[in-house]
DNA sequence: ATTAAGATTGAATCAATTA
DNA sequence: ATAATTGATTCAATCTTAA
């Protein structure tokens, strides 16, 4: 992994829209107070196994995130949001404990656990066991400084009725996300202005199929998931950070929102996945601008 | 409320299919041990209203439930399954931890923290407030004795498929749940033999509507609920137990699956809607029987 | 164009096996 | 004993190809 010094760094502009590879805690100490609008983050689950991704044993997940959330809470602004995604294993023919143990550790370190969101994977992988069906769901967990914070509520709104079952149920989601980016503001939003029908504010239960893209690198959360809490908590122009970006996606689905981001993966080889998604969804931009 | 005294009720037989008047934790004392195969409840949620249902602060909640949890420990047989229903309040714009508290302290009372299953509500009431959205689940926690629990998986299988979304979703939950009852060994089970088509195994997420028709009663939870985890923690014949009764609907649901059903209330309010329930229930058998 | 049918792909979990 | 690895199990939503 390359050696990194960001200590020439002055001010937030030579942050924005960047990610780097290295490792979140060293990283984010070099990052001014409360600079960052959201964080939305998915981290490395704990896993007993050793090969694979990060690897951190249940029993000690929480003095390990401990540290990385104080630089978080130092790092985000006093009305930002801060959004884990988690979900505890079974072992030994039981739920661990460690993401309760960590939501307990979190107010003691000052969060607020404002809320516990579902997300309900619509296409879960499939398995069957003597003792427990497939795990369906897993949990965002809302976490805030203050008790005011920003929450942009009409920008998830979704169209009820007749109208939504007979024509928003033929698009497919790939159909969403991409009107979505093009007009850049929220899908909720302009389905509203282009019919006019009724809209409903959503629950705290999501219902996000996992992503089943063919490609070599497993994503974390379907675009979908960060898309929605970022249309929520942030505007245009705020800063959104991942710290445990994996392949991308987070930042991703920041700049099609027209948001700026930050994103920090201490792999390199998804660091180097994520760059080139990045660059994917910028080449259509810049071949409109050649016109 | 009447004064009780069941010192002379020699054996289990004195027990089954009656529903009691009392504090849970001075009735259950009087089971005897590992008498009992499933516990499906939904305890009064917490709550700083000293007019509603039970009225247990938040912050006394734990130690409140744990001597009980004790008792339940006791009159639970060793392969038996406990099916705690629950969701914490928002309090001071924040979720309170009583109940991930709860799950701690119960582990280290022996329960094993089996598996915590959603119950998606899918038409929860309306509301909006500025800082959350509606709360369209809550928790359905399973604890056991022992890693080696009744499971019965089949019983809860689930057609899959274009058939199961052509055909099965015209049938309203009541038609469903109504067929049901008059076979009395689960609706999937039959359905397989009916059609002969695939079926599938559920996941952990329980999409389930709330049960407007039940007004009487402030947290009750739809029958469909106590039904599933009945089908699938317990055989024909076994004892279904819930302690914190309300308006009788484990028992009407253990009764229309032919399984022996204890209840126990506090509120004789509710005792005795709870006694009309399964008198209505239980009538319509009592006519065929005279024909 | 639309639909139908077949192929693909999983941040899974546990029992059994091996180091 | 304990820890790591392998094999068996399972199916909805996508994607691909054919009709």
């Amino acid at each position: 992994m390359q050696s990194l010094d960001y200590s020439h760094i002055k001010n937030l502009d030579d942050w924005k829209n960047k990610i780097f590879c290295g490792d979140c805690l060293e990283v984010l100490q070099n990052f001014p107070d409360a600079s960052v609008n959201l964080i939305v983050t998915s981290p490395p689950y704990a896993d007993s196994r050793r090969s694979t991704y990060g690897g951190i044993h249940p029993d000690n997940y929480v003095e390990w995130f401990l540290p990385i959330a104080k630089e978080l809470q130092r790092v985000l602004r006093d009305d930002g949001t801060f959004i884990l995604n988690i979900k505890e294993k079974a072992v030994n023919c039981e739920r661990h404990t460690y993401v309760i143990e960590l939501i307990l550790a979190l107010k003691k370190q000052g969060w607020l656990w404002t809320e516990e969101y579902i997300w309900h994977k619509k296409n879960c992988t499939p398995g069957k066991w003597s003792n427990r069906f497939r795990d369906a769901w897993e949990r965002c967990l809302q976490f805030n400084k203050q008790k005011k914070f920003k929450m942009n509520q009409d920008a998830v709104m979704v169209p009820t009725g007749d109208w939504a079952k007979t024509r928003l149920n033929k698009l497919s989601d790939n159909d969403k996300i991409r009107f979505n980016s093009q007009v850049g503001s929220g899908f909720g939003k302009n389905i509203a202005n282009w019919v006019g029908r009724e809209m409903a504010y959503p629950t705290n239960v999501l219902h996000l199929p996992t992503e089943c893209s063919n490609k070599s690198h497993s994503a974390a959360f379907p675009k979908s998931l960060p898309t929605w809490f970022i249309k929520l908590f942030s505007d245009e122009e705020d800063i959104i950070l991942d710290p445990f970006l994996g392949s991308g996606t987070t930042c991703v689905a920041a700049y099609e929102l027209n948001r700026n981001y930050i994103g920090i993966e201490i792999k390199e080889e998804y660091y180097k996945i994520a760059l080139a998604n990045l660059d994917a969804v910028k080449v259509p931009f810049v071949q409109n601008s050649l016109f």
